[in-house]
DNA sequence: CCTTGACCTTCCCATCTTTGGAAGGTCCAT
DNA sequence: ATGGACCTTCCAAAGATGGGAAGGTCAAGG
C-alpha cells in the first residue's frame, strides 16, 4: 500500500500523512527500493485514530499522547478520560468565548437599523465599547470606565 | 505620545501595532527625527477601534473593511450591519461545530469508567468511531456507514 | 524500447495573529 | 558619561493544512 491507497483508506491526506510521520506523530512508514512509503493495514488504522482525534478537536499533542496509551495494552482509563474531560473543559471555555461575541454582535446588529443613513450603534460599539444605545449597553459597566473616547 | 505610551492607552500590544502598520490596517505612525514612531490621539482610537473588534472576533480584513467604513461620512449602516451577521454566521457555525465534539467527547466520557482498568470507550470510538458503546452510538448512522474497520 | 500519465519524492512557501528574541540606536536622569 | 528604559528593524516560532516546483518511478500501451 503506498501513500496515496493509505490516504484514501483513510482519509488522511498524503501530504498530512507525511506531516504527522516528519513530527513524529505516527511511526516512520517503511520504504520500497525506490523509496516510496509504505503502508500496513495496521498504519492506516492509526492514521483513522488520528482523523478522528483531529475531528473531535483534540490538539496533535495530545493526539500524540493519545496514541501512546491506546498502543499501550495497560493503560489505565481514568488517564484517557482524564484527557477527554480537560480537553471538553477547552471547548466549553471557547464556545463560551464565541457565544459572548456572538450574542454582542447580535444584539448591536439588532440596534441597528441596516439602510442607507451612517448612523450605527455597532461602530459607536467598536468606537467606544459599552457607550452604544444596544441592547443591555446598560449593563455592561465592568469595561466602560476610561473607554469613553472624546471625539469631536 | 511614542508606541508605548499609544500602547497602554489602546491597550494593544506595541509589537501588534508595528505589526498592523505593516499590513495597512492602521495608516503608518509619525515619525520623530530618529526615527520613533509618534501617535497622536485620533491614532490611539483607531486602535482601540481594532481592539475591540478583535476582542468580537473580527478577523483582519473584515476589520480593514469596518475601519473604512467607520471613516466613511456616508456610509450606509446597512453595509456594517451586513457585515456583523456574516460574522455572527460564522461564529454560530464555529460554535455548531465545538458544541458537536465536546458532546460527543462528553458521552464518551460519560460511558467511561475511568479506573485501573483499560478498557475504554473513548479510545474504542477513536479507533472505529460509531461502533463504541457509547451513550447515543445507537443513533449516529450518518457517519458510520463504511467506518466499521474490520479488525483482528 | 519508448512514451505517457499517474503517482511518488523532497523542499520551500503561505496561511493568520501574536509573541519572543537579538542586535543596535535613542532618550532622560543621575 | 553612564545606566536603564525605551525605541528601531529583522528573524523565527506557533497550529495544522494546502499549494507548488523540480525531479524520480511505475505500469500500461504503442
Amino acid at each position: 500500500m503506498n501513500i496515496g491507497q493509505a490516504s484514501k483508506a483513510s482519509g488522511v491526506s498524503a501530504k498530512l500523512i507525511r506531516y504527522y510521520e516528519g513530527i513524529g506523530l505516527i511511526p516512520e512508514a517503511g520504504r520500497t527500493a525506490s523509496g516510496y512509503r509504505v503502508y500496513t493495514p495496521q498504519d492506516v488504522n492509526i492514521l483513522r485514530f488520528v482523523r478522528r482525534a483531529r475531528t473531535l478537536g483534540f490538539g496533535i499533542e495530545r493526539i500524540r499522547h493519545l496514541v501512546g496509551l491506546w498502543r499501550d495494552r495497560n493503560r489505565a482509563s481514568a488517564e484517557v478520560k482524564r484527557i477527554a474531560l480537560e480537553h471538553v473543559r477547552e471547548l466549553e471555555a471557547k464556545i463560551a468565548e464565541l457565544r459572548a461575541m456572538s450574542d454582542t454582535l447580535q444584539d448591536l446588529a439588532n440596534a441597528c437599523h441596516g439602510d442607507d443613513r451612517p448612523d450605527c450603534p455597532i461602530l459607536r460599539d467598536l468606537e467606544s465599547p459599552g457607550s452604544g444605545s444596544a441592547a443591555a449597553a446598560c449593563c455592561t459597566d465592568a469595561t466602560a470606565a476610561g473607554e469613553h473616547a472624546i471625539r469631536p
